[in-house]
RNA sequence: GCCGCCUUAGCUCAGUUGGUUAGAGCGCUAGAUUGUGGAUCUAGAGGUCCUCGGUUCGAGCCCGAGAGGUGGUACCA
């Protein structure tokens, strides 16, 4: 085959969606409430760039013989790896470790924006996605901590949510590093074990935990997962850790007794205490956030806090299939991250609202319905010579705040109404040579068409009728059509 | 990454034990209707049957490998 002969097929990268007027909207309405919600609460905006060199980002480091392991990662001219960014926080880590002598401290700032991940592309699981963070740097106060899930919820009504739709759960790491080292757990790879082993707990129930706990589980397909090799005592005592229930302060109160014994445990006690008085302060009761001993977050990084929000609404796929949405907002406390860079200890604590993720929900649920985005006014180009008259007529409907275009096709008649409508236009103008020379336009209230439509049978008496026609002075062509949309933002649709 | 299932028109799918020129519905384009959207009728366009290799006189169908999708599992900063 030729140079010339190949084509290429016409397809978007895997993992990589892309989204039309309806699905923009949704998802610049969330970002936008969420944002107006960050800065009430005294946070600053701030953008940074999507590459960042590899090094900064952490733990994934590309290098020459797997530079896209989890990353999408190339090299500069001057040979440096840099990296699209996988998270809105290491950049952050990386900018206040860099300007951290000039910055008002603590350091509260929110960002969005697309984060991109190689890896494999599944239903609702893209290769790019949109966050929307918030973070404060510089503050080690369990309020810091409390202060994002408050406003979290706040984000989330702001977004459309209702109470009772969303829980905020919360959980320190320090509690369970506590149990742990009461047990005589000491060793790094047993603790990620467990954390990974009790993430999994609304999955495989506690019997499969137990497993991860201990040895290791076999699943259905014959696969063979290594488990963390924690002692029976030590496996009961996180289960019975992770089995104390969600709550607020009659959690921390059952809490105290299984953890209370070692010095972490104690620690992280008291900062759930002092959060609770926080969120008590702030309005936000049981119904908006509770303590729950089973979040563990499977992240190595989070130090303290952790807390991921859930959607408890009903939601279902165009199959009607219930469909369930994982967390789609979560954060928590990481002491250490600005320390790689600086290696003084920056206390901080983030969190993270999963916009794509949110956007996905709100429509399953029927929350936003994605209507069809409304179109222009359309200016019918019905001759050739009187192009003129047409730009003016659009540029008038422009000046009065209306959208409005001129068609550009080279079709008839016909097939301009016919645009007109698939673009859901409120109305069309028509100007032909009759109109023009009587001083007058011809505006269709499509809206009108579309609710009459479905009551005629026959063409003959469709076409005859000219439903929601009427023809106007010019100089009111505006004026009609603002009343038309009036309407039609007035009443719903058909 | 590992295991299962799937891949035929833009979409949803049918396609007989392996047999001539691969079909339907929806959608799309045009006409009926030279200045009018929907419905109806008529006509038309649209296919490397995922790719490569093998078996066979003959493969959409059988075999092998690969790719993509999907469900589970692992990982997830």
């Amino acid at each position: 085959m030729s140079d010339a002969d190949f084509r290429p097929e016409a397809r978007a990268p895997r993992g990589f969606s892309d989204k039309r007027a309806g699905d923009l909207r949704v998802e610049r309405r969330i970002l936008d409430a969420v944002s107006k919600v960050y800065e009430r609460w005294g946070f600053e905006a701030l953008d940074t760039g999507a590459f960042e060199y590899a090094d900064a980002l952490g733990k994934f480091l590309p290098d020459s013989d797997r530079p896209n392991e989890g990353v999408f990662a190339l090299q500069d001219d001057d040979e440096q790896w840099m990296a699209l960014r996988y998270d809105l926080t290491a950049p952050l880590a990386r900018f206040a470790a860099e300007n951290w002598e000039t910055l008002p401290k603590p350091f509260r700032r929110y960002a969005f924006g697309p984060v991109w991940r190689n890896e494999k592309p599944g239903p609702g699981r893209y290769r790019q996605f949109i966050q929307c963070d918030a973070d404060t740097v510089g503050s080690a106060r369990p309020e810091a901590d409390a202060e994002l899930i408050a406003m979290g919820a706040e984000g989330f009504e702001a977004a459309g949510l209702r109470r009772g739709d969303y829980l905020f759960k919360v959980n320190s790491r320090k509690l369970l590093n506590g149990l742990l080292a009461a047990a005589g757990v000491e060793s790094q790879g047993q603790k990620l074990g467990v954390l990974r082993a009790v993430d999994k707990l609304d999955r495989l129930g506690m019997d499969g935990v137990r497993l991860l706990l201990g040895e290791g589980r076999k699943d259905e397909s014959g696969a063979f997962t290594k488990g963390a090799g924690l002692n029976g005592k030590a496996v009961e005592a996180v289960l019975a850790f992770v089995q104390i229930g969600a709550g607020r302060g009659d959690t921390l109160s059952r809490l105290s007794d299984v953890v209370g014994g070692s010095a972490e445990g104690a620690e992280g006690l008291e900062e759930l205490g002092r959060i609770e008085t926080a969120l008590a302060g702030l309005g936000v009761g049981a119904d908006r956030a509770v303590f729950d001993p089973s979040i563990v977050r499977g992240l190595e990084y989070y130090t303290g806090a952790v807390f991921e929000a859930d959607l408890l609404l009903e939601t279902t796929d165009e199959k009607g299939n219930a469909v369930r949405f994982g967390s789609v907002a979560s954060g928590g406390r990481y002491d250490d991250l600005v320390a790689r860079f600086t290696g003084q200890p920056i206390p901080a604590t983030g969190i993270s609202f999963g916009v794509s993720r949110l956007a996905a929900a709100l429509r399953a649920a029927g929350h936003n319905p994605v209507e069809t985005a409304r179109g222009p006014v359309v200016v019918i180009a019905f001759d050739q010579d009187q192009m003129t008259a047409y730009f003016a007529a659009a540029a008038e409907l422009r000046a009065a705040g209306i959208p409005a275009e001129v068609y550009l096709g080279s079709s008839g008649m016909r097939p301009q109404m016919k645009y007109a409508d698939r673009r859901m236009a409120p109305a069309a103008v028509i100007m032909g040579g009759d109109e023009i020379a009587a001083g007058t336009v011809t505006i269709k209230d499509l809206d009108l068409g579309r609710a009459l439509s479905s009551q005629v049978a026959d063409n003959e008496a469709w076409r005859a009728e000219r439903p929601g026609q009427m023809t106007v002075p010019r100089d009111q062509m505006v004026a009609a059509i603002a009343q038309i949309i009036e309407a039609a933002s007035r009443e719903p649709k058909p």
